[in-house]
DNA sequence: AGCACGCCGACT
DNA sequence: GTCGGCGTGCTC
């Protein structure tokens, strides 16, 4: 019988579209199965990882096939449920499903070639060979690395001079430990004797080689061993024993895989008892799931909503089923994990950007192969997490379901976590409880219309207080001369009382750097980046104009560049310029800065917390950051120092950021004495937001705003599409941007907003024109998607719009 | 994405 | 004249 050929389609870590089949070659075609990693050559030059996808027969046509390389794994690392995950992403958000792979897999599981040079011969005598190339082979000779691709390289690769080889290695590495133990032999307690004494004339030996017995005992079967970090402590000890024992066999040192995943915690304590209030709120997401639905948790701050997760995960992890639980931040991982981890040990795991490739891989490594007595069931993560191998899971938690960190962006795929979480979860069919103080539009609205279901706590957790929130009119006091720059006699008041009554305080204000732009008071002329369509920020430590964009970062000019007057005056503030200012008002006073500059890394970020906490400081000057569920005790006051800003942000869901973040910041205040208090600065304190804020109702604010949603087709009742164009020539852009956007709107039922230039209409030298698409939420999303993508594609080919690049956001935040 | 090929401006 | 910048197309 003719041997039949078999292929396989692959999922390749690159943005190309579709899926590619390669043959397999008879010595592997026993060991190939969906889901396992195999090599593959793909263009001219490198190999890739990619995922098997399907196994099959049919022999492709129109290209020629190539072999695959070499099979990763024994098993399948990635599962039928994730495939189906997979596609639903790329579908759902139009990306391909290598775009999805690549964001789903640690880059520790998806090795790529490197190209290694190497030199054949050093040149003969009578060739000559340019600079360039003389350096390079000059390079190799004294064995340096030269990136691969390069005219010059291919010059001497064509001349034979040099040749290159593509090396994959895999980049995760187990980590081991050197492990010392007793030879078994000397288990005989006779010989044992007899070593000892053969010693005698080595008393240094003699006496460590006791006290490791005498520490590791000498009961039981196993042969004693230890880790090399526990002999280190033993006294007595040194390298050179160490070795001289080992070399006479009498002590054997191994090296041994070690999980890098934290344990320890063996997770003895309970979750603590819900009270009556959490307990009612518990007996009604259980009825919820009961009927398959999903439930928004809608508790004010501290009303214990983590202690409900807690028993939540409890039963789920008795009923033998995994549980993910997502955050939008990985800073608040950390506080969280330290109570999972009492609760549930090592069952307990932890996935998100910061934690090192290795331990994510090992994750991975840990779900899929569900290791006896340390497998994990819980998952602790951010967004990436839902891409993890689950097998069985039971519920998802996704806490603070209101944050926008959880839609991913940039790159593709451009997801919402907690959207594609509960996809997740039907694939599973597990189920989901969202959970927050001030929910987003559409959950809310699915709750209220009985999508979801709906569950309130109103009442803070052992009856602390909620604050109480005074709002200063800005105008007001700026026409009564009352305020000292960017502070009201109000905020300045409470601000010493707080402090006189030891009591510390933070104050927000949503800008970072000292002010956001300069402005010279002669002719009005602002210092603009070169290359993207925003003023330069200016930054008072470094004496710069920095570019958030791209980073382009000039030294501050002394004269106007314009009018050659020396009148630049710096306009707008950032917590910069209000740290400055409280050291003037407050000279005793420990005020810190806290924003992504001062808390860059995992570590400034702790400290400035731990400093708080330990109240080494005063007053915390902070942005967004603040309003990340940090829990202080001894908040006095909270002080927001400008909500126009966020009030008048150019966006439909301005005013629903702006209650979210107020009442977030809000909740920082007075937590476990007393009462807190919160001052809000604004020239328009009757806005519905500033005042439902006030009141703590989130309910009538939503539903002074649903109508206007409806009205104008913003979700929840439509779906968005932000087609994004950009090219280097403007006019080229905007003429395809407007016939693309004048097709769209001859399609029924669809609404077309644009095409406009984005706040940022140029970065890099790259124009932007965005056309958004509001598309009714019945009907097939795929095909109203499919008419969007064909008419882009026809106009893409059009010579003078072949340049214009594109990409598509479904459902951007 | 990464790489090759092919077309135009600014320089020894 | 050549060099190298970038726009364009392709990868099983």
């Amino acid at each position: 019988m003719a041997i039949q050929n078999i292929y396989a389609d692959i999922i390749l870590p690159v943005p190309a579209e579709g899926i590619f089949t390669y043959r397999i070659p008879g010595s592997i075609r026993d060991n190939i199965v969906p889901g396992m990693r195999v090599i593959v050559p793909f263009g001219s030059r490198k190999f890739y990882t990619g995922i098997v996808r399907k196994v099959h027969h049919t022999p492709p046509d129109g290209f020629k096939i190539r072999d695959i390389e070499s099979v990763l794994d024994p098993l399948p690392i990635v599962n039928s449920f994730q495939m189906e995950f997979w596609e639903w992403i790329s579908d759902y958000y139009l990306c391909q499903q290598g775009e999805v792979m690549k964001a789903a897999l640690p880059s520790g599981l998806k090795p790529e070639s490197m190209t290694r040079l190497f030199l054949i011969r050093m040149p003969d005598k009578d060739v000559s060979l340019s600079a360039e190339e003389n350096r390079i082979l000059e390079s190799l000779h004294s064995g340096m690395k030269i990136k691969h691709p390069g005219k010059w390289v291919n010059l001497l690769i064509q001349k034979g001079l040099v040749s290159y080889e593509e090396t994959i290695t895999e980049k995760y590495r187990p980590k081991t430990e050197r492990y010392i133990c007793l030879n078994q032999e000397f288990k005989d307690g006779k010989k044992l004797e007899d070593l000892l004494n053969s010693l005698k004339r080595a008393p240094k030996q003699l006496d460590f080689l006791q006290t490791f017995i005498r520490e590791l005992g000498l009961a039981g079967d196993k042969p004693e061993c230890t880790g090399k970090k526990t002999v280190q402590t033993f006294p007595g000890f040194s390298e050179g024993i160490l070795r001289t024992l080992a070399d006479k066999n009498i002590l054997i040192t191994t090296k041994k895989e070690i999980s890098r995943l934290e344990s320890g915690d063996t997770g003895s304590s309970k979750p603590r008892e819900l009270t009556p209030v959490q307990q009612e709120a518990l007996d009604s997401i259980n009825h919820a799931f009961s009927e398959n639905k999903v439930v928004l948790l809608n508790g004010v701050t501290s009303s214990g909503k983590t202690e409900i997760y807690f028993h939540l995960i409890r039963d789920q992890i008795k009923n033998g089923k995994q549980v993910l639980y997502l955050l939008p931040e990985i800073v608040l991982t950390a506080q969280i994990v330290k109570r999972l981890r009492s609760v549930f040990g090592n069952q307990a795991g932890i996935y998100h950007s910061r934690y090192s490739d290795a331990e994510r891989v090992e994750t991975w490594y840990n779900l899929v192969l569900k290791p006896e007595g340390h497998s994990i069931r819980i998952i602790l993560g951010a967004r990436s997490a839902i891409y993890l191998p689950f097998t069985n899971l039971g519920l998802i938690i996704i806490d603070e379901e209101h944050e926008n960190s959880y839609k991913q962006a940039e790159p593709a795929p451009r997801y919402h976590a907690r959207d594609a979480a509960i996809m997740l979860a039907s694939i599973h069919k597990a189920n989901v409880v969202l959970g927050t103080a001030t929910p987003s539009f559409e959950s809310y609205y699915n709750a209220l219309s009985g999508k979801y279901t709906l569950v309130e706590l109103k009442e803070r957790y052992s009856k602390i207080e909620l604050p109480e929130i005074k709002v200063v009119n800005l105008r007001e006091q700026y026409r009564k001369r009352l305020m000292k720059s960017h502070f009201s006699d109000q905020l300045l008041g409470e601000l010493n009382s707080t402090l006189e009554n030891k009591q510390q305080a933070i104050l927000f204000q949503n800008r970072r750097g000292f002010s956001p732009y300069l402005e010279c008071q002669s002719c009005g002329w602002i210092p603009h980046c070169r290359r993207c369509d925003v003023s330069l920020v200016y930054h008072k430590q470094k004496n710069q104009l920095v570019c958030h964009y791209c980073g382009y970062s000039i030294k501050t000019p002394d004269k106007c560049i314009q009018c050659n007057e020396p009148d630049l005056r710096t306009r707008g503030f950032g917590t910069e310029k209000i740290v400055e200012e409280l050291n003037l008002f407050f000279p005793k006073a420990s005020v810190i800065r806290f924003d992504l500059d001062t808390a860059h890394s995992k570590k400034q970020y702790e400290k400035i917390i731990l400093d708080f906490e330990d109240r080494k400081t005063d007053i915390l000057v902070g942005t967004q950051i603040i309003t990340k569920g940090l829990d202080f005790d001894n908040v006095g006051m909270v002080g927001i120092l400008n909500a126009d800003n966020l009030l008048n942000y150019p966006d439909f869901r301005a005013y629903e950021h702006s209650y979210q973040l107020l009442s977030q910041v809000a909740g920082r205040a007075g937590r476990k004495y007393r009462r807190g208090i919160v001052i809000i600065q604004t020239s328009d304190p009757e806005n519905v937001v500033i005042r439902n804020v006030i009141k703590q109702d989130f309910r009538s604010f939503y539903e002074s705003q649903i109508t206007e949603r409806q009205i104008f087709n913003y979700p929840p009742f439509n779906r968005l599409i932000i087609i994004s164009m950009r090219h280097r020539d403007f006019n080229a852009l905007s003429d395809m941007a407007g016939i693309v956007a004048q097709e769209l709107v001859k399609i029924q039922g669809m609404h077309i907003l644009g095409p406009q230039q984005p706040p940022i209409g140029k970065v890099k030298n790259w124009h932007i024109q965005n056309i958004l698409v509001k598309l009714p939420r019945t009907g097939h999303l795929n095909i109203w998607k499919q008419r969007i993508k064909t008419i882009i594609n026809h106009y893409n080919l059009y010579n003078k719009f072949k340049g214009v690049q594109y990409f598509l956001d479904v459902d951007p935040y």
